[in-house]
This record gives C-alpha cells, sequence and structure tokens, in this order.
DNA sequence: TCTGGGGTCCTAGGACCC
DNA sequence: TCTGGGGTCCTAGGACCC
C-alpha cells in the first residue's frame, strides 16, 4: 500500500503528556512523583498526572468521586497563566528547529520537517529527539512526539509511546503500527462512526485502510474519506501556520451544582455569560449579528431561543430587554437547570460592518452607545432596546414558533 | 461515564426563485 | 393547479476535537 519511496512527505507531532498536570507538577516541585489531580472542586478532572493515572483515575471523572474512590491524590485548581507560558516556550523551541508549525491546541503541535535533514545533518529521528530532549530539558515536562508522513499518522505515532516516546514510522512500518490501533484510536474518528464501522468488519485502523475508495464514499461522509487518504500516507491536510484569529462563534456556558429552577439566579448568570461572550467578541473586533441563549436541563435537554440582530453590534445592552424577554419564554417553572449559556454568532470586522452597514445617523447613535457603556458596566445605568429582524424562539423538541414586534431603539 | 467548557465542519432538507 | 427541473441560501442537527 506505501510507496518504496519512505518520505514523500515528512510531519511531526508534538503532545506534551498530561500537560496540565505535568506543568502543575514542574511549577511545583512538591507536586513531582505524586498523583495529581487538576479540576474546579465540584467540577470533572480536566487533566490527570500519570501517578494519578495508576490508580486508576481518569479525565472527566467527577472531583467528588475520585476525592472518596483515592484519598492520596493531591487536588489543584488550574493556572491558565502558567499554562500559556510553557506551551509558548514548547512552541518556541520546535520553532527553532522548524519554521513551519501549527499550534493545534495548548499542548499539541504539527510540524512540516519535510527537507530538513539536510540543512539540519540530522535524520528525521535526530530531529525529533532533539526537540523533545530540549523541552524536556528546559521545561520539566515529558513530551510524545511521533514522525510520519500524513497528519494523521503522526498522530498515531505520537500517541503509541506515552509518556516521553518518539515514534518514527515510514514505509512497511506504517501498516504494523495501523494493526495494533483500534479503530476508535483514529483522530476523527468517534464513537458513533465506530461501531457503525464495527458493523461492516471494521476493528482496527488498518481493516479501514483496506476498504476500497468505493465502499468509503459509498458509506461514509467527505471527512472520514479524507482521513482514510490520510492514513493510507496520502497528504490531505495542511498545516494551519496563521494562529488563531478569527472565530465563527464565541460562546460561554456555566454549569452549578446543585441544579436550581429559580429565574433570578438563572438570569443572572445567562446575563453574566452574554457579557463575556460579547466582552471577547469586542476584543477581537467583531460585530455580533445572533445571539443563541439557552437552558440546560438536568437530565441534559436543552431550551434554546436564537435572536436574530438587524444590525450588528457588540454591546448586549442595546438588546437587553429582548434577551430577558426570550429567556422567560424559554424558562420553565418546573424544570430543574443545570446550567446556562449563549453563544453569539455571525460574527463581523466591526470596521467593515460600521462602513457597510451604518448610515452617519446611525453611527453617531454607536458612539452614543459606546459612550455610555462603561456606566452599564459598573451598574449605574439601566435601559436599552434594539432593533430585530426576524426574531425566534425556538424550543428543541418543539416545533413551535414565537415572535415579538420589531421594536425600535431609543437613547436619551 | 449520569456528564466541563470551548470550538469546527458537514449534510440533509426546506424555502424560494426561475 | 397538475406538472418539470435546476440553482441557491439557510438552518437544524450530527459528529468530532482538545
Amino acid at each position: 500500500m506505501f510507496q518504496i519511496r519512505s518520505w514523500p512527505t515528512a510531519i511531526l507531532h508534538l503532545d506534551a503528556d498530561a500537560f496540565f498536570a505535568s506543568v502543575m507538577q514542574a511549577v511545583n516541585p512538591r507536586l513531582k512523583g505524586m498523583p495529581v489531580v487538576v479540576g474546579k472542586d465540584r467540577g470533572i478532572a480536566t487533566a490527570i498526572s500519570y501517578e494519578a493515572k495508576k490508580y486508576g483515575v481518569k479525565r472527566g471523572m467527577r472531583m467528588l468521586e475520585i476525592k472518596s474512590c483515592c484519598p492520596k491524590c493531591i487536588f489543584v485548581q488550574s493556572d491558565y497563566d502558567a499554562y500559556s507560558l510553557f506551551s509558548n516556550r514548547m512552541f518556541q523551541i520546535v520553532r527553532s528547529y522548524i519554521p513551519v508549525v501549527e499550534e493545534y491546541s495548548i499542548d499539541e503541535a504539527f510540524a512540516d520537517i519535510k527537507g530538513f535533514r539536510r540543512p539540519l545533518h540530522m535524520s528525521y529521528m535526530q530531529i525529533g529527539k532533539a526537540i523533545k530532549d530540549e523541552i524536556e530539558k528546559s521545561l520539566g515536562i515529558t513530551v510524545s512526539i511521533g514522525i510520519s508522513l500524513t497528519k494523521s499518522l503522526a498522530k498515531l505515532a505520537s500517541g503509541y509511546h506515552k509518556p516521553s516516546g518518539l515514534t518514527v514510522v515510514d514505509g512497511p512500518r506504517i501498516e504494523r503500527l495501523l494493526k495494533e490501533i483500534p479503530i476508535i484510536d483514529v483522530w476523527g474518528i468517534g464513537e458513533n462512526t465506530a461501531s457503525y464501522l464495527k458493523s461492516f468488519g471494521v476493528r482496527t485502523a488498518l481493516d479501514f485502510t483496506q476498504k476500497s475508495d468505493v465502499f468509503i464514499k459509498k458509506h461514509l461522509s467527505k471527512p472520514f474519506f479524507e482521513i482514510w487518504r490520510e492514513l493510507r500516507g496520502e497528504k490531505v491536510y495542511d498545516l494551519n501556520i496563521d494562529g488563531k484569529t478569527t472565530y465563527k462563534s464565541i460562546s460561554r456556558t456555566g454549569t452549578f451544582t446543585p441544579a436550581t429552577n429559580d429565574p433570578d439566579i438563572l438570569w443572572a448568570k445567562l446575563l453574566a455569560h452574554i457579557e463575556e461572550a460579547f466582552t471577547k467578541a469586542r476584543s477581537f473586533n467583531y460585530c455580533v449579528g445572533k445571539v443563541i441563549i439557552f437552558l440546560k436541563t438536568r437530565n441534559f435537554s436543552y431550551h434554546t431561543a436564537e435572536i436574530k440582530l438587524l444590525e450588528k453590534n457588540a454591546f448586549p445592552l442595546l438588546i437587553r430587554k429582548e434577551l430577558k424577554e426570550y429567556f422567560t419564554k424559554i424558562y420553565r417553572k418546573n424544570a430543574l437547570y443545570r446550567a446556562t449559556g449563549c453563544i453569539v454568532a455571525d460574527l463581523e470586522e466591526k470596521t467593515h460592518a460600521q462602513q457597510t452597514l451604518f448610515s452617519s445617523l446611525e453611527a453617531h447613535r454607536e458612539e452614543k452607545v459606546r459612550k455610555i457603556y462603561p456606566l452599564y458596566e459598573e451598574k449605574k445605568v439601566d435601559f436599552g432596546t434594539a432593533l430585530f429582524d426576524k426574531q425566534q424562539v425556538k424550543k428543541r423538541n418543539e416545533d413551535k414558533k414565537f415572535s415579538l414586534p420589531v421594536l425600535s431603539l431609543t437613547l436619551h
């Protein structure tokens, strides 16, 4: 299946081991060698050290549960500033060897190492080893590195020996690797697709790659065809080296224990989330075109409303009254809610939106809002109505739609 | 595994137009 | 008002990732 030519392309994948927990240990030497669990007090574990894994603790377990079943564990809160410092330094080290780097997430990166053997005077294995050693020495955390023909294969390789592994896979070794990988462990294949594939006798990554293209196209959608090609050694995914500068949507949610049906609490939480989402949107110079609010019930169903704004704006106070009305519509007295949240979407760069959407009169109004907004944030003022387009409140599992009358914006 | 929080992409199907 | 056929846009929902 794989070409005689060993390295038509070459991708390195780097994955920090138990990143959040390792950083806590690196920053706080007392935690070294100890079973560390990172997470909020009443929430779930977001990271666990390898020492804690030995006790059977797993990511996603509830903190309370871990406390009772494994009292030896040490519980710490997340420190995102520390994570981001370590993350930046880690990527900086990779870049000192290879310029083409994708920061895939806070603890993972891809690098396109094709063509770098000669200038660095190193084999691919040696490049991986050099990067790995330098990170481990200078940061006091361990990383696992995989090198292969494509992103998907490199990712499988980096996961093969953990922690602190270095796995280089090319030529016939690829098949041997794929044979050992259960299909569920392939990047992009989740629970649903894995069990669907099982009904066709596909259990391992190798089984998957040995299906015909006709079969894949017939039974699966486009993303899975791409994964299929990647696993067969064909480079489909390019590296995204621009970093995260744009968003399609921004969301904020929060879970509370215990669940509640107190509308005042729910509204206060929801409003806080809306403020946060808009604040982030403003920091990226976005205007918001759509706001989705939701209440999540104790049994994980959602009551949602979607509000479309005729004029995109960046200030939730403009639509506060309406948000409250929609909240009231989706709120059910007899339901117990465990979370609230909002998503802002239809984002557009503010300068652009202003040029194309706002008349001078409206720009003037915008200006007023901008001046007043700080007062609002300090809770010194309380006002605001807005213009709407098609309002619709939608409840999942109910095909019922409401609409509110069109309102006009007034400022005094 | 009775369960955080923040994202992205794809597809089917309806609405609407000619 | 039966009846073609094709194109585009939008939305809901599914699936997946870290």
